[in-house]
DNA sequence: AAGTGGTCTAGACCACCAT
DNA sequence: TGGTGGTCTAGACCACTTA
Protein backbone atom coordinates (compact mmCIF):
# COMPACT_ATOMS: atom_id res chain seq x y z
CA UNK A 1 0.00 0.00 0.00
CA UNK A 2 1.23 3.79 -1.03
CA UNK A 3 1.61 5.52 2.45
CA UNK A 4 3.11 8.40 1.21
CA UNK A 5 0.02 10.53 2.12
CA UNK A 6 0.43 9.31 5.97
CA UNK A 7 0.82 12.13 8.18
CA UNK A 8 1.89 8.70 11.08
CA UNK A 9 3.54 6.39 9.96
CA UNK A 10 3.92 4.28 12.76
CA UNK A 11 -0.02 4.10 12.41
CA UNK A 12 -1.95 0.53 11.40
CA UNK A 13 -2.44 -0.12 8.04
CA UNK A 14 -6.51 -1.03 8.99
CA UNK A 15 -6.29 3.36 10.26
CA UNK A 16 -4.39 4.55 7.03
CA UNK A 17 -7.49 2.23 4.78
CA UNK A 18 -10.02 3.80 6.80
CA UNK A 19 -8.69 7.21 6.20
CA UNK A 20 -8.62 6.40 2.70
CA UNK A 21 -12.27 5.34 2.29
CA UNK A 22 -13.74 8.16 4.85
CA UNK A 23 -11.57 10.95 2.24
CA UNK A 24 -13.80 9.71 -0.66
CA UNK A 25 -16.41 9.90 1.31
CA UNK A 26 -15.49 13.40 2.63
CA UNK A 27 -14.82 14.66 -1.35
CA UNK A 28 -18.20 13.13 -2.28
CA UNK A 29 -16.69 10.50 -4.93
CA UNK A 30 -19.51 8.17 -2.73
CA UNK A 31 -22.47 9.85 -2.35
CA UNK A 32 -25.29 8.86 0.12
CA UNK A 33 -26.59 5.91 -0.76
CA UNK A 34 -23.93 4.13 -3.41
CA UNK A 35 -22.18 0.78 -3.06
CA UNK A 36 -19.17 1.17 -1.94
CA UNK A 37 -16.65 -1.37 -3.97
CA UNK A 38 -16.83 -4.56 -2.40
CA UNK A 39 -14.17 -5.59 0.39
CA UNK A 40 -12.50 -7.87 -2.17
CA UNK A 41 -11.81 -5.09 -4.62
CA UNK A 42 -10.83 -2.58 -1.70
CA UNK A 43 -8.21 -5.35 -0.89
CA UNK A 44 -6.95 -5.14 -3.98
CA UNK A 45 -6.55 -1.26 -5.09
CA UNK A 46 -5.15 -0.66 -1.56
CA UNK A 47 -2.28 -4.14 -1.49
CA UNK A 48 -3.82 -4.68 1.69
CA UNK A 49 -5.60 -8.01 2.88
CA UNK A 50 -9.25 -8.72 3.25
CA UNK A 51 -8.91 -8.64 6.95
CA UNK A 52 -7.61 -5.66 6.91
CA UNK A 53 -10.06 -3.61 4.93
CA UNK A 54 -12.77 -5.84 6.56
CA UNK A 55 -11.24 -3.70 10.27
CA UNK A 56 -11.34 -0.34 8.83
CA UNK A 57 -15.13 -0.88 7.64
CA UNK A 58 -16.18 -2.59 10.95
CA UNK A 59 -15.24 1.17 12.52
CA UNK A 60 -17.08 3.30 9.89
CA UNK A 61 -19.89 0.83 10.53
CA UNK A 62 -19.42 1.29 13.92
CA UNK A 63 -20.06 5.30 13.13
CA UNK A 64 -22.53 4.63 11.02
CA UNK A 65 -20.77 6.05 8.36
CA UNK A 66 -21.61 3.33 5.99
CA UNK A 67 -23.93 0.19 6.18
CA UNK A 68 -23.31 -3.53 5.35
CA UNK A 69 -26.00 -5.93 4.10
CA UNK A 70 -24.92 -9.29 3.74
CA UNK A 71 -24.50 -10.59 0.20
CA UNK A 72 -25.26 -7.32 -1.51
CA UNK A 73 -22.73 -4.77 -0.36
CA UNK A 74 -21.72 -2.10 1.92
CA UNK A 75 -23.21 1.48 1.12
CA UNK A 76 -22.78 5.27 2.16
CA UNK A 77 -25.11 5.66 5.27
CA UNK A 78 -27.94 8.08 3.79
CA UNK A 79 -30.76 10.32 6.12
CA UNK A 80 -33.52 8.22 6.36
CA UNK A 81 -36.68 10.06 8.15
CA UNK A 82 -36.12 6.72 10.60
CA UNK A 83 -32.51 7.72 10.57
CA UNK A 84 -32.85 10.87 11.67
CA UNK A 85 -35.63 10.80 13.98
CA UNK A 86 -33.53 7.74 15.77
CA UNK A 87 -30.11 9.78 16.33
CA UNK A 88 -30.73 13.00 16.67
CA UNK A 89 -34.11 14.05 17.62
CA UNK A 90 -34.47 14.00 21.21
CA UNK A 91 -37.93 15.44 22.00
CA UNK A 92 -40.52 12.71 22.47
CA UNK A 93 -44.02 13.21 24.24
CA UNK A 94 -43.78 12.12 27.89
CA UNK A 95 -44.04 8.44 28.69
CA UNK A 96 -45.13 7.77 24.58
CA UNK A 97 -43.14 6.69 22.14
CA UNK A 98 -41.21 9.28 19.40
CA UNK A 99 -42.98 10.62 16.62
CA UNK A 100 -41.95 12.33 13.44
CA UNK A 101 -42.00 16.31 13.74
CA UNK A 102 -43.80 18.29 11.20
CA UNK A 103 -42.42 21.38 10.34
CA UNK A 104 -43.55 25.02 9.37
CA UNK A 105 -40.66 27.43 8.25
CA UNK A 106 -41.56 31.24 9.74
CA UNK A 107 -38.47 32.93 8.26
CA UNK A 108 -35.99 32.68 5.84
CA UNK A 109 -32.89 35.95 6.08
CA UNK A 110 -29.81 36.56 5.15
CA UNK A 111 -27.41 37.96 8.30
CA UNK A 112 -23.78 38.47 9.53
CA UNK A 113 -22.37 35.81 11.46
CA UNK A 114 -21.69 36.82 15.17
CA UNK A 115 -18.55 36.76 16.81
CA UNK A 116 -19.99 33.43 18.72
CA UNK A 117 -21.34 32.14 15.43
CA UNK A 118 -18.42 32.42 13.88
CA UNK A 119 -16.38 30.67 16.22
CA UNK A 120 -18.73 27.67 16.15
CA UNK A 121 -18.92 27.38 12.46
CA UNK A 122 -15.24 28.07 11.86
CA UNK A 123 -16.32 31.47 9.64
CA UNK A 124 -15.00 34.78 10.00
CA UNK A 125 -17.20 37.09 12.20
CA UNK A 126 -19.47 39.15 9.84
CA UNK A 127 -19.22 36.35 7.01
CA UNK A 128 -23.17 36.30 4.96
CA UNK A 129 -24.95 33.18 6.84
CA UNK A 130 -28.55 32.29 6.64
CA UNK A 131 -30.94 32.63 9.32
CA UNK A 132 -33.83 30.53 9.68
CA UNK A 133 -37.00 30.29 12.22
CA UNK A 134 -39.28 27.22 12.24
CA UNK A 135 -41.85 26.09 14.71
CA UNK A 136 -41.77 22.21 14.96
CA UNK A 137 -45.41 20.67 15.78
CA UNK A 138 -45.68 16.91 17.35
CA UNK A 139 -49.45 15.46 17.04
CA UNK A 140 -50.35 19.05 15.25
CA UNK A 141 -49.28 20.99 18.39
CA UNK A 142 -46.57 23.22 18.51
CA UNK A 143 -43.57 22.12 20.51
CA UNK A 144 -40.20 23.84 19.96
CA UNK A 145 -39.03 26.88 17.98
CA UNK A 146 -35.93 26.45 16.23
CA UNK A 147 -33.52 29.01 15.26
CA UNK A 148 -30.93 27.83 12.09
CA UNK A 149 -28.09 29.40 10.87
CA UNK A 150 -26.35 28.24 8.23
CA UNK A 151 -22.92 29.65 6.66
CA UNK A 152 -23.92 31.05 3.26
CA UNK A 153 -20.50 29.39 1.95
CA UNK A 154 -21.45 25.58 2.62
CA UNK A 155 -25.14 26.46 1.43
CA UNK A 156 -24.55 28.98 -1.36
CA UNK A 157 -28.13 28.83 -3.20
CA UNK A 158 -29.94 28.44 -0.49
CA UNK A 159 -33.40 30.09 -0.54
CA UNK A 160 -36.82 30.06 1.57
CA UNK A 161 -38.22 27.95 -1.61
CA UNK A 162 -35.55 25.52 -1.81
CA UNK A 163 -35.91 24.94 2.15
CA UNK A 164 -39.43 25.19 2.27
CA UNK A 165 -40.33 22.44 -0.53
CA UNK A 166 -37.44 20.10 -0.31
CA UNK A 167 -39.05 16.69 -0.53
CA UNK A 168 -37.51 14.96 2.86
CA UNK A 169 -35.97 16.05 6.11
CA UNK A 170 -33.76 19.51 6.13
CA UNK A 171 -30.44 16.83 6.72
CA UNK A 172 -31.70 14.77 3.79
CA UNK A 173 -31.07 17.85 2.12
CA UNK A 174 -28.25 19.00 3.34
CA UNK A 175 -26.74 15.61 2.60
CA UNK A 176 -28.31 15.03 -1.00
CA UNK A 177 -28.53 19.34 -2.26
CA UNK A 178 -24.98 20.53 -0.61
CA UNK A 179 -22.88 16.91 -0.22
CA UNK A 180 -22.83 18.20 3.93
CA UNK A 181 -24.01 14.40 5.86
CA UNK A 182 -24.46 15.50 9.35
CA UNK A 183 -22.56 12.22 11.53
CA UNK A 184 -22.42 13.87 14.98
CA UNK A 185 -24.15 16.68 16.67
CA UNK A 186 -22.97 18.60 20.44
CA UNK A 187 -25.70 20.01 22.51
CA UNK A 188 -25.79 21.84 25.50
CA UNK A 189 -28.77 22.44 27.50
CA UNK A 190 -30.61 24.98 29.98
CA UNK A 191 -33.85 26.30 30.69
CA UNK A 192 -35.07 29.36 30.76
CA UNK A 193 -38.44 31.27 30.51
CA UNK A 194 -41.05 32.40 27.84
CA UNK A 195 -41.31 35.41 26.72
CA UNK A 196 -44.18 36.95 24.99
CA UNK A 197 -43.22 36.06 21.67
CA UNK A 198 -42.21 32.59 21.96
CA UNK A 199 -45.08 31.63 24.15
CA UNK A 200 -47.37 32.89 21.62
CA UNK A 201 -45.81 30.77 19.32
CA UNK A 202 -45.85 27.84 21.35
CA UNK A 203 -49.28 28.30 22.54
CA UNK A 204 -48.31 28.45 26.56
CA UNK A 205 -48.46 31.14 29.03
CA UNK A 206 -45.61 34.05 29.27
CA UNK A 207 -43.02 32.73 31.72
CA UNK A 208 -43.33 28.95 31.39
CA UNK A 209 -39.97 27.58 31.88
CA UNK A 210 -38.56 26.07 28.57
CA UNK A 211 -35.87 23.95 27.62
CA UNK A 212 -33.11 25.80 25.81
CA UNK A 213 -30.92 23.82 23.55
CA UNK A 214 -27.95 24.80 21.66
CA UNK A 215 -26.73 22.52 18.84
CA UNK A 216 -24.10 22.10 16.87
CA UNK A 217 -24.06 19.93 13.79
CA UNK A 218 -20.47 18.25 12.22
CA UNK A 219 -19.77 16.30 9.45
CA UNK A 220 -16.91 14.43 8.00
CA UNK A 221 -13.53 15.52 9.52
CA UNK A 222 -15.77 16.98 12.33
CA UNK A 223 -16.75 19.86 9.68
CA UNK A 224 -19.30 22.50 11.17
CA UNK A 225 -22.32 22.29 9.13
CA UNK A 226 -25.47 23.75 11.07
CA UNK A 227 -26.11 25.96 14.49
CA UNK A 228 -29.43 25.44 15.74
CA UNK A 229 -30.86 27.17 18.70
CA UNK A 230 -34.42 25.09 20.36
CA UNK A 231 -36.88 26.17 22.76
CA UNK A 232 -39.00 23.71 23.78
CA UNK A 233 -42.32 23.36 25.53
CA UNK A 234 -41.55 20.51 28.10
CA UNK A 235 -45.20 20.77 28.99
CA UNK A 236 -46.08 17.23 27.79
CA UNK A 237 -42.88 16.34 26.23
CA UNK A 238 -39.45 15.84 27.17
CA UNK A 239 -35.76 15.22 26.28
CA UNK A 240 -34.29 11.73 26.08
CA UNK A 241 -31.19 10.41 26.18
CA UNK A 242 -30.32 7.01 26.32
CA UNK A 243 -25.98 6.72 27.15
CA UNK A 244 -24.06 3.63 26.99
CA UNK A 245 -20.72 3.55 28.96
CA UNK A 246 -18.24 4.58 25.40
CA UNK B 1 -17.03 -25.16 22.51
CA UNK B 2 -19.60 -26.80 24.69
CA UNK B 3 -22.59 -24.61 23.69
CA UNK B 4 -25.33 -26.99 25.20
CA UNK B 5 -26.58 -23.74 27.24
CA UNK B 6 -27.35 -21.82 24.33
CA UNK B 7 -30.76 -20.07 23.81
CA UNK B 8 -30.09 -19.55 19.91
CA UNK B 9 -28.04 -21.85 18.39
CA UNK B 10 -27.48 -19.83 15.37
CA UNK B 11 -25.67 -16.94 17.12
CA UNK B 12 -21.84 -16.65 16.34
CA UNK B 13 -19.26 -17.92 17.93
CA UNK B 14 -17.95 -14.97 19.72
CA UNK B 15 -21.08 -13.68 20.78
CA UNK B 16 -21.44 -17.12 22.72
CA UNK B 17 -18.04 -16.01 24.33
CA UNK B 18 -18.73 -12.49 24.91
CA UNK B 19 -22.01 -14.30 26.61
CA UNK B 20 -19.82 -16.51 29.42
CA UNK B 21 -17.40 -13.72 30.15
CA UNK B 22 -20.55 -11.46 30.58
CA UNK B 23 -21.48 -13.92 32.74
CA UNK B 24 -18.56 -14.37 35.01
CA UNK B 25 -18.62 -10.04 34.81
CA UNK B 26 -22.38 -10.00 36.41
CA UNK B 27 -22.11 -12.82 38.60
CA UNK B 28 -18.90 -11.24 40.56
CA UNK B 29 -16.49 -13.93 39.86
CA UNK B 30 -13.90 -11.08 37.83
CA UNK B 31 -14.53 -7.95 40.24
CA UNK B 32 -13.79 -4.80 38.86
CA UNK B 33 -9.81 -3.88 38.54
CA UNK B 34 -9.03 -7.48 38.45
CA UNK B 35 -7.36 -8.94 35.04
CA UNK B 36 -9.35 -11.56 33.16
CA UNK B 37 -7.45 -14.56 31.82
CA UNK B 38 -5.43 -14.13 28.75
CA UNK B 39 -6.63 -14.34 25.39
CA UNK B 40 -4.61 -17.41 24.65
CA UNK B 41 -6.00 -18.87 28.15
CA UNK B 42 -9.57 -17.98 27.31
CA UNK B 43 -9.37 -19.71 23.75
CA UNK B 44 -8.36 -22.65 25.43
CA UNK B 45 -10.87 -22.61 27.94
CA UNK B 46 -13.55 -22.33 25.72
CA UNK B 47 -11.95 -24.43 22.58
CA UNK B 48 -12.14 -21.74 20.03
CA UNK B 49 -9.22 -19.76 17.99
CA UNK B 50 -7.69 -16.83 19.88
CA UNK B 51 -9.09 -14.72 17.05
CA UNK B 52 -12.75 -15.57 18.33
CA UNK B 53 -12.01 -14.44 21.86
CA UNK B 54 -10.72 -11.25 20.69
CA UNK B 55 -13.53 -10.45 18.56
CA UNK B 56 -15.74 -10.91 21.58
CA UNK B 57 -13.01 -8.89 23.88
CA UNK B 58 -13.26 -6.16 20.95
CA UNK B 59 -17.35 -6.02 22.04
CA UNK B 60 -16.76 -5.80 25.50
CA UNK B 61 -14.39 -3.11 25.14
CA UNK B 62 -16.57 -1.19 22.89
CA UNK B 63 -18.94 -0.73 25.73
CA UNK B 64 -16.29 -0.21 28.00
CA UNK B 65 -16.84 -3.20 30.63
CA UNK B 66 -13.13 -3.98 30.07
CA UNK B 67 -10.19 -2.30 29.72
CA UNK B 68 -7.15 -3.51 27.62
CA UNK B 69 -3.73 -2.82 28.22
CA UNK B 70 -1.01 -3.78 25.60
CA UNK B 71 1.32 -5.89 27.53
CA UNK B 72 0.07 -6.03 30.79
CA UNK B 73 -3.36 -8.24 30.33
CA UNK B 74 -7.27 -7.10 30.07
CA UNK B 75 -8.80 -5.39 33.06
CA UNK B 76 -12.58 -5.29 34.60
CA UNK B 77 -13.28 -1.34 33.97
CA UNK B 78 -14.03 0.04 37.39
CA UNK B 79 -15.06 3.57 38.42
CA UNK B 80 -12.76 5.62 38.70
CA UNK B 81 -13.39 9.51 39.71
CA UNK B 82 -12.16 10.54 36.10
CA UNK B 83 -14.75 7.84 34.37
CA UNK B 84 -17.57 8.73 36.23
CA UNK B 85 -16.84 12.39 35.38
CA UNK B 86 -16.83 11.73 31.65
CA UNK B 87 -19.51 9.36 30.81
CA UNK B 88 -22.45 10.27 33.51
CA UNK B 89 -22.11 13.43 34.37
CA UNK B 90 -23.27 16.09 32.07
CA UNK B 91 -23.34 19.60 34.01
CA UNK B 92 -20.35 21.60 33.21
CA UNK B 93 -19.61 25.18 34.03
CA UNK B 94 -20.88 27.33 30.76
CA UNK B 95 -18.21 28.04 28.97
CA UNK B 96 -15.67 25.91 30.68
CA UNK B 97 -14.43 22.44 31.78
CA UNK B 98 -15.46 19.79 33.54
CA UNK B 99 -15.22 20.38 36.63
CA UNK B 100 -15.69 17.39 40.15
CA UNK B 101 -18.79 17.72 42.24
CA UNK B 102 -18.58 17.71 45.46
CA UNK B 103 -21.85 16.32 47.41
CA UNK B 104 -23.29 17.10 50.99
CA UNK B 105 -25.56 14.62 52.18
CA UNK B 106 -29.38 16.22 53.58
CA UNK B 107 -31.14 13.19 54.09
CA UNK B 108 -31.09 9.40 54.31
CA UNK B 109 -34.22 7.61 54.80
CA UNK B 110 -36.20 4.47 54.27
CA UNK B 111 -39.33 4.88 52.30
CA UNK B 112 -41.89 2.40 50.15
CA UNK B 113 -41.27 2.24 46.69
CA UNK B 114 -44.34 4.23 44.51
CA UNK B 115 -45.74 2.32 41.69
CA UNK B 116 -44.02 4.50 39.11
CA UNK B 117 -40.27 3.98 41.14
CA UNK B 118 -41.68 -0.11 41.75
CA UNK B 119 -41.90 0.01 37.68
CA UNK B 120 -38.45 1.67 36.97
CA UNK B 121 -36.43 -0.54 39.41
CA UNK B 122 -38.49 -3.44 38.93
CA UNK B 123 -39.69 -4.17 41.75
CA UNK B 124 -42.66 -4.26 43.83
CA UNK B 125 -45.38 -1.06 44.40
CA UNK B 126 -44.54 -1.23 48.72
CA UNK B 127 -41.01 -2.60 48.88
CA UNK B 128 -38.43 -1.06 50.85
CA UNK B 129 -35.91 1.92 49.16
CA UNK B 130 -33.27 3.97 50.35
CA UNK B 131 -34.14 7.67 49.88
CA UNK B 132 -31.45 10.07 49.66
CA UNK B 133 -31.16 13.67 49.12
CA UNK B 134 -28.22 15.22 48.25
CA UNK B 135 -26.60 18.74 47.31
CA UNK B 136 -23.94 18.87 44.68
CA UNK B 137 -21.18 21.89 44.50
CA UNK B 138 -19.28 23.28 42.18
CA UNK B 139 -16.49 25.54 42.48
CA UNK B 140 -17.65 25.83 46.04
CA UNK B 141 -21.24 26.70 45.14
CA UNK B 142 -24.67 24.46 45.31
CA UNK B 143 -25.66 23.84 41.33
CA UNK B 144 -27.55 19.93 42.18
CA UNK B 145 -30.35 18.79 44.17
CA UNK B 146 -30.11 15.23 43.66
CA UNK B 147 -33.01 12.66 45.21
CA UNK B 148 -31.46 8.84 44.63
CA UNK B 149 -33.90 5.74 45.20
CA UNK B 150 -32.17 2.69 45.85
CA UNK B 151 -33.92 -0.66 46.45
CA UNK B 152 -33.31 -2.30 49.65
CA UNK B 153 -33.25 -5.64 48.00
CA UNK B 154 -30.00 -4.65 46.02
CA UNK B 155 -28.60 -2.41 49.13
CA UNK B 156 -29.63 -4.26 51.82
CA UNK B 157 -27.18 -2.56 54.78
CA UNK B 158 -26.83 0.95 53.11
CA UNK B 159 -27.05 3.79 55.78
CA UNK B 160 -26.20 7.00 55.97
CA UNK B 161 -22.95 6.28 57.75
CA UNK B 162 -21.39 4.44 55.14
CA UNK B 163 -23.15 6.24 52.43
CA UNK B 164 -21.26 9.60 53.77
CA UNK B 165 -18.26 7.74 54.44
CA UNK B 166 -17.44 6.11 51.39
CA UNK B 167 -14.15 7.06 49.79
CA UNK B 168 -14.89 7.62 46.27
CA UNK B 169 -17.88 8.31 44.26
CA UNK B 170 -21.24 6.75 45.04
CA UNK B 171 -20.83 5.08 41.52
CA UNK B 172 -17.62 3.15 42.70
CA UNK B 173 -19.17 2.42 46.27
CA UNK B 174 -22.71 0.41 44.76
CA UNK B 175 -19.38 -1.24 42.55
CA UNK B 176 -16.94 -1.77 45.70
CA UNK B 177 -19.77 -3.02 48.43
CA UNK B 178 -22.80 -4.09 46.20
CA UNK B 179 -21.17 -5.60 43.20
CA UNK B 180 -23.32 -3.43 41.13
CA UNK B 181 -21.70 -1.67 38.20
CA UNK B 182 -23.24 1.02 36.17
CA UNK B 183 -22.77 0.64 32.55
CA UNK B 184 -25.36 2.94 31.16
CA UNK B 185 -27.93 5.42 31.79
CA UNK B 186 -31.13 6.90 30.58
CA UNK B 187 -31.83 10.58 30.93
CA UNK B 188 -35.55 12.52 30.16
CA UNK B 189 -35.19 16.22 30.57
CA UNK B 190 -37.80 19.02 31.14
CA UNK B 191 -37.52 22.64 32.29
CA UNK B 192 -39.45 23.71 35.00
CA UNK B 193 -39.52 25.95 38.13
CA UNK B 194 -37.68 26.11 41.57
CA UNK B 195 -40.11 26.09 44.70
CA UNK B 196 -39.12 27.92 47.99
CA UNK B 197 -37.27 24.64 49.21
CA UNK B 198 -35.11 23.92 46.32
CA UNK B 199 -34.47 27.72 46.00
CA UNK B 200 -33.30 28.55 49.02
CA UNK B 201 -30.78 25.25 48.66
CA UNK B 202 -29.38 26.46 45.46
CA UNK B 203 -29.13 30.02 46.89
CA UNK B 204 -31.54 31.10 44.14
CA UNK B 205 -34.82 32.98 43.77
CA UNK B 206 -37.57 31.20 44.12
CA UNK B 207 -39.73 30.68 40.10
CA UNK B 208 -36.25 30.47 38.37
CA UNK B 209 -36.44 28.06 35.51
CA UNK B 210 -34.03 24.64 36.36
CA UNK B 211 -33.57 21.73 34.34
CA UNK B 212 -35.05 18.34 35.55
CA UNK B 213 -33.68 15.43 35.05
CA UNK B 214 -34.83 11.66 35.44
CA UNK B 215 -32.46 9.19 35.62
CA UNK B 216 -31.91 5.49 35.72
CA UNK B 217 -28.86 3.73 35.95
CA UNK B 218 -28.60 0.09 34.51
CA UNK B 219 -25.88 -2.38 35.17
CA UNK B 220 -25.25 -5.93 33.38
CA UNK B 221 -28.15 -6.94 31.48
CA UNK B 222 -29.79 -3.79 31.86
CA UNK B 223 -30.71 -4.58 35.51
CA UNK B 224 -31.90 -0.83 36.98
CA UNK B 225 -29.57 0.11 39.81
CA UNK B 226 -30.91 3.82 40.55
CA UNK B 227 -33.04 6.11 40.22
CA UNK B 228 -31.94 9.86 40.26
CA UNK B 229 -34.10 12.85 40.19
CA UNK B 230 -31.94 15.99 39.90
CA UNK B 231 -32.92 19.86 39.76
CA UNK B 232 -30.24 22.09 38.20
CA UNK B 233 -29.36 25.63 38.15
CA UNK B 234 -28.83 26.21 34.81
CA UNK B 235 -27.35 30.38 35.33
CA UNK B 236 -24.00 29.81 35.53
CA UNK B 237 -24.04 25.82 34.32
CA UNK B 238 -25.46 23.85 31.19
CA UNK B 239 -26.02 20.43 30.46
CA UNK B 240 -23.50 18.83 28.10
CA UNK B 241 -24.16 15.93 25.15
CA UNK B 242 -21.69 15.17 22.20
CA UNK B 243 -23.79 12.13 20.38
CA UNK B 244 -21.94 10.95 17.66
CA UNK B 245 -24.07 8.35 15.09
CA UNK B 246 -24.15 4.98 16.26
C1' DA C 1 -24.68 -19.82 -10.04
C1' DA C 2 -21.99 -15.97 -8.95
C1' DG C 3 -20.93 -12.38 -5.88
C1' DT C 4 -21.29 -10.20 -1.48
C1' DG C 5 -20.58 -9.82 3.42
C1' DG C 6 -20.11 -12.88 8.07
C1' DT C 7 -17.59 -16.23 10.79
C1' DC C 8 -13.73 -18.84 12.22
C1' DT C 9 -9.23 -20.57 12.12
C1' DA C 10 -3.99 -20.70 12.34
C1' DG C 11 0.03 -18.55 12.39
C1' DA C 12 3.56 -14.81 11.89
C1' DC C 13 5.40 -10.79 13.61
C1' DC C 14 5.41 -6.49 16.41
C1' DA C 15 5.05 -3.36 20.62
C1' DC C 16 4.76 -3.08 25.26
C1' DC C 17 5.33 -4.43 30.15
C1' DA C 18 7.02 -6.86 34.06
C1' DT C 19 10.88 -9.37 36.05
C1' DT D 1 13.32 -12.76 28.67
C1' DG D 2 8.71 -14.35 28.63
C1' DG D 3 4.03 -13.09 28.50
C1' DT D 4 0.54 -9.93 27.05
C1' DG D 5 -2.21 -7.55 23.73
C1' DG D 6 -2.04 -5.36 18.59
C1' DT D 7 -1.66 -5.97 13.64
C1' DC D 8 -1.78 -8.40 9.41
C1' DT D 9 -2.23 -12.19 6.44
C1' DA D 10 -4.35 -16.23 3.87
C1' DG D 11 -7.73 -19.26 3.33
C1' DA D 12 -11.92 -22.08 4.33
C1' DC D 13 -16.63 -22.21 4.80
C1' DC D 14 -21.31 -20.20 5.58
C1' DA D 15 -25.50 -17.12 4.72
C1' DC D 16 -27.69 -14.08 1.99
C1' DT D 17 -29.02 -11.58 -2.34
C1' DT D 18 -29.57 -11.08 -7.15
C1' DA D 19 -30.15 -12.67 -11.53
Amino acid sequence: MNRSTDLDPSAPLYKEVKRLVTQELASGEWRPGDALPSETELAKRYGVSIGTVRRAIDELVAESVVIRHQGRGTFVASHSRRRLLFYFFHIVPRGREKEYPNTRTLAFIRGDASKEEAQKLRITEGDPVHRIRNLLYLSDAPVIVDDIVLSHAQFPDLNKKIFTERENTIYHMYENRYGLSVLRTTERLRATLADTKVAKLLGVRKGIPLLEISRVALSYHNVPVELRHSLVSTEHHEYFSDLARK
